[in-house]
DNA sequence: CCGCTGCCGATTGTTGACAGTTGGCAGCGC
DNA sequence: GCGCTGCCAACTGTCAACAATCGGCAGCGG
C-alpha cells in the first residue's frame, strides 16, 4: 500500500459511462472496426453495450462535435464518411499543423525521443519490406504524433489528434496513393536526418513535401471508389483540381 | 406557395432543442455575456431555459468537445478559462492556420470580397480612432474570417472557427497587449495592400507578423491578471519564455 | 487545539417511459 | 397502370424520477 503507484492516479473505474462509451466508439472507429458509413442506431448500440440511451446519446453528440460521426437531426448517426474534397482539405491543414509542430519540436527533442524516432524509422522500413501495411501505419502515426507531442503546444496537439482521427480509415488507403510504403519510409528517414542535424527549417520543408505526395496523387485522381462523391451541396468552383 | 423562398429551405423550427441550446450558449459565451469561469449548473440552466436536463447535458457535452466549456466529471461544467500558456499555444496554431488560409485565398478572392475587406479596413480605422474596442474586434474577426472562408477549405474554416471561439473573451484583451487599435488597423491595411497586389507570400508573411505581436507582448508578460496561473499540472520546461 | 469520522444537502449520472416525427407501404381513386 | 392519401412501424427527441457521488460540516477522540 505504500509502494509507488504504476500510474500517478488510479481512479478505480471512476470514469463516467459516457466517457467509456466515447473512448470505446472512438477506438472502434479509429481501428476501422466500424467502417465509415455505418449507421449507429441508438437502441441497438445501447442494448449491445448494456447501457441506456442517455449516456450513449451524449457520447454520440460529443463524437459528432469531434467530427468522427455525422448526426442528421432526426435520422440518426453514421460514422463520418469524408468526401474527396474534405480529405484533401484535411491534408492541407495537417500539413500546416505538422510543419509548425516540427519547427517547434526540433530544438526540444531529447535523446530518448530521437532514439524512438530512429526505432520507428527502422521499424517502418522493416514493415514496408514485409508489406505489412496495417502495422506500418500504426508506426507512421506514432512517428508523426511524437514530434507533435514534443512541440510543447497542447492546442496544436489536440487539433492534430482531432484531425488525424477524422482522416483515419482513409489514411491507410493513402499508401497505395503514395505508390509504396518503402518510398514513404525513405522520406521519413530523410526528415529524421534533418531533425538530427538540428535543421528545423529543412525538416519542415521535407515534411511538407512528404505530406503533399498523397495530395498530388489524389488530385490527379487515381482512386475513385474510396470516397462519397456527394460534393453536390456546394457548387463551388473546383479549379483546385486543375492545379499542378 | 409557388413563390421563391427567401431561403432555399425553411425547416420551420425543425431544429432540435439541443441545437438551439448549443447555439444559444455559444453565442452567450462568444459575446462575453457568460464570462470564463462561470459555473454552469444543470438544474439552474435547464430551469432558466425552460427545458429539462437531458438536452442541456447533451449541449454542454458538445460544447465541451468544442473546448468552450470545461467539464469535470462529477463537479459540473464551467466556461473554459484559458491559461496564458494555452492562449499562447492557440495563437501559434492560429498563425499557422490563417497563414495557410491567406495563401489559399489570395488567388481566389473576387472583387466583392476585396471590396468588403477594404470596407472592413476603413471601418476598423474609424473605430480605432473612436476608441470603440468592442466594435473594432467584431470587424477584426470578420476580416480574418473572410479570407479563411474564401480559402475554399472547409476543414480549415471549421478548425479556425473552433480556435477563435476558444480564444474569445481573451481576444478582446489582446488590443491593450498590442499597444493600440490604430497600429493593428495599420497592419491590416498593409496586409490588404499585399492582397490587392496578388502577392500571397507577402500577405501571409505580414499576417504572421501581425499575429505575432500580441504573442511577443504576452511573452514579456505585461498582463498578469488575465489568466489562471494553474499551469502546475504540467511541470514542462518553460524555455519558451526566454525566447526572443 | 488539531485531526479524523460519519452524516447531510446538493449536484450530477443514469434510467425507463412518453411524445413527436420520419419514411415507407398498403390501399384507394382515377 | 399510375398517382395520391392515409396509416403504420421504427426511430429519435424529450421528460421526470431514481440512484450514486462529492464537498462540507458537526461531532468525537486524541
Amino acid at each position: 500500500m505504500s509502494s509507488a503507484h504504476p500510474a500517478p492516479d488510479a481512479p478505480l473505474e471512476n470514469r463516467t459511462l459516457r466517457e467509456q462509451v466515447i473512448d470505446h466508439l472512438r477506438e472502434e472507429i479509429l481501428s476501422s472496426r466500424l467502417e465509415p458509413g455505418t449507421e449507429l442506431s441508438e437502441v441497438a448500440l445501447a442494448r449491445s453495450l448494456g447501457i441506456s440511451r442517455g449516456p450513449l446519446r451524449e457520447a454520440l453528440g460529443q463524437l459528432s462535435a469531434e467530427g468522427l460521426v455525422t448526426t442528421v437531426p432526426r435520422r440518426g448517426a453514421v460514422v463520418t464518411r469524408l468526401t474527396r474534397r474534405e480529405f484533401l482539405d484535411a491534408y492541407q491543414v495537417r500539413e500546416a499543423l505538422e510543419s509548425l509542430a516540427l519547427r517547434l519540436a526540433v530544438p526540444r527533442l531529447d535523446g530518448a525521443q530521437k532514439g524512438r524516432l530512429h526505432e520507428l524509422c527502422e521499424a517502418m522500413e522493416h514493415e514496408a519490406r514485409a508489406g505489412n501495411a496495417a502495422r506500418f501505419f500504426e508506426l507512421n502515426r506514432e512517428f508523426h504524433s511524437l514530434f507533435v507531442g514534443a512541440s510543447g503546444n497542447r492546442k496544436l496537439e489536440a487539433f492534430h489528434a482531432q484531425l488525424i482521427a477524422q482522416m483515419t480509415g482513409l489514411l491507410s488507403k493513402s499508401a497505395q496513393l503514395r505508390g509504396g510504403l518503402e518510398e514513404s519510409a525513405a522520406e521519413h528517414r530523410k526528415i529524421l536526418a534533418a531533425i538530427d542535424s538540428g535543421d528545423a527549417e529543412l525538416a519542415a520543408r521535407l515534411l511538407e513535401e512528404h505530406i503533399e505526395v498523397p495530395q498530388r496523387v489524389l488530385l490527379h485522381s487515381a482512386a475513385q471508389g474510396l470516397f462519397e462523391e456527394d460534393d453536390t451541396d456546394q457548387p463551388q468552383e473546383e479549379e483546385w483540381q486543375a492545379d499542378g
